[in-house]
DNA sequence: AAGATATTTGACCAAACGGTAAAAATGATA
DNA sequence: TATCATTTTTACCGTTTGGTCAAATATCTT
C-alpha cells in the first residue's frame, strides 16, 4: 500500500530528519516569517506563506499541521533570541559599558532581524495569545535577575535612583521602535524604502539619552 | 415605492446627520475601536463588530460602505489626538519643562486611550498602508518644525547636541509601549490585566531618564 | 392619520480560506 | 532494478467572511 506516514513534527523518535525535510521546513519558515511579519497572524494566508516558499499549500500543510502551528513555531524559536542580548548583562561590570553594550545589543538586534522583532510586536499587540506564559515565567524571573543588578549599581550611587524594571521597557522600546515602526521612521526622515541608515543616528541618540546627560542642568 | 436611500458617508450635502445617524455612527466607531484594536484590522469581523455594537451586521453596513471605511474614520479621527501632545511644545519655554510636559502628555495619552494607541501601532506595523500619506506630509512637517526648536536649545547649550528627531522617537516608543506593550509590561510586572499602576512608576522613570541624569560619572 | 423618509432585519451569495483525501511522483535502499 | 517510504500534486470540502437585496418596520413631517 501507498504508505502516507507524515512527519508532522515530532515524528521520529529519534528526531531523525531527511535532507528534504529539513531544507522545506526552513523554507516555509524563512517563507512563513516574511508573511506574518508583514500582515500579522490573521492577516497572513496559507496560500501566500506556500506561494513565498514556492510550494503547494498541501505540501506545505505536509510539514506542519496547520497554521497556527507555523506560527507557534516561530514564536517559540525567537524567544531564545529575544532574551539573547538580556542575558549578557553582568553583575560585575560597570552601568556605562553593561547597559551602553546592551543598548548596542538591542539595536543590533532590530537592525538585523526585523522580521522577528514586528512578528513579536503583533504577538504582543494581540495579547500575547501563544508566549503568555513564557513573558510570566522566563521573562519575568530574568528581568527580575538583571534588575537586581541595576538596584545593586543603584544603591552603590552609580547610578540614578530609577525603577530598574522600566529602565529595561525603556531600552525595549526605543530599540524595538526602529524595526517596529521603521516605515513611520522612514517617513518622518524622508528617506527611502529599505534604507536603513538612521540606525547610526539611533544608536548616537540612544547613547546620549541613556549613558549620557540630555538635558544640561542651569 | 419604500424609499432605500442609504446615507453613506458624504450623503447631504449640509451634512445634516439625523439623531439616530449620529448615535449609530458612534456606537460603531466605538465598538468597532474595541475589535480592531485588539485583533487588528483582518483579526476583526465585521460580525464581531456589529455584536459589539448591539446591531445586525446589515445594518452596520447602513452606515459604513465596509470594513475599510470603519477603520479609516477610527484612523482619521486618531491623527489630531496623536498630534496633539506634540502641537503643543512651545520654542519659548525651556528645554525641562516643554519636553518634562509633552512627556506627561503622551504618557497621559497612553493611559487614557490604549485602544487608539494600539489601533495605530498596528496600522503602522502593517505597513502605515491607510495613513502613509499623513505620515510624510502632517506628521513629517511636524516633526521638521518641532525639531527646529529643540534644536534652538541645542545650539544655546541647554541640550546636549543629538539628533532632535530621534529625540522625539524615544519619546514616542518610550510612552506608547505603555499601552502597545501593556500586556509584556503587565506579566514582567506581575500585575493583573486591568491593573494600571504602573504608569505611576513609568512616570517616575522616564523624567530622570529625559530630564535627569541617568548615570553617574566616576 | 397619511404619506414620505429613514432605519432595521432576515435571507442570501460569492469569494476566500483553512484544511483533507488519495493518487501520482520522487527518492532512498537493498 | 525492484521495493518501500517519502514527498508532491490534483481535486475537493466545509466554514467563515465581507457584502447585497428586498422587504419590513420605525420615525418624522404635515
Amino acid at each position: 500500500m501507498t504508505g502516507n506516514a507524515k512527519p508532522r513534527a515530532v515524528e521520529k523518535p529519534a528526531g531523525g530528519k531527511t535532507r528534504i525535510q529539513m531544507e522545506n521546513e526552513t523554507r516555509i519558515l524563512g517563507a512563513a516569517l516574511d508573511i506574518f511579519s508583514e500582515s500579522g497572524f490573521h492577516g497572513a494566508t496559507l496560500d501566500r506563506i506556500a506561494s513565498q516558499a514556492s510550494m503547494s499549500k498541501p505540501n506545505l500543510l505536509y510539514y506542519f499541521r496547520n497554521k497556527e502551528e507555523i506560527h507557534v513555531a516561530l514564536l517559540t524559536g525567537l524567544l531564545d533570541v529575544w532574551l539573547a542580548p538580556l542575558r549578557e548583562i553582568r553583575p560585575d561590570g560597570n552601568p556605562v559599558d553593561e547597559i551602553g553594550s546592551y543598548i548596542r545589543r538591542k539595536l543590533e538586534s532590530s537592525r538585523s532581524f526585523p522580521r522577528e522583532s514586528r512578528l513579536f510586536a503583533n504577538e504582543i499587540l494581540a495579547g500575547a495569545p501563544h508566549i503568555g506564559d513564557f513573558l510570566q515565567t522566563e521573562l519575568r524571573q530574568l528581568v527580575e535577575e538583571k534588575a537586581a543588578i541595576l538596584q545593586g549599581w543603584i544603591d552603590d550611587g552609580r547610578m540614578a535612583t530609577c525603577d530598574p524594571r522600566h529602565l529595561l521597557f525603556a531600552i525595549w522600546s526605543t530599540t524595538q521602535h526602529y524595526a517596529d515602526f521603521s516605515v513611520q521612521v522612514r517617513h518622518v526622515l524622508g528617506l527611502d524604502p529599505g534604507d536603513k541608515s538612521y540606525y547610526d543616528e539611533a544608536a548616537n541618540m540612544l547613547e546620549t539619552l541613556f549613558l549620557g546627560q540630555l538635558i544640561s542642568v542651569n
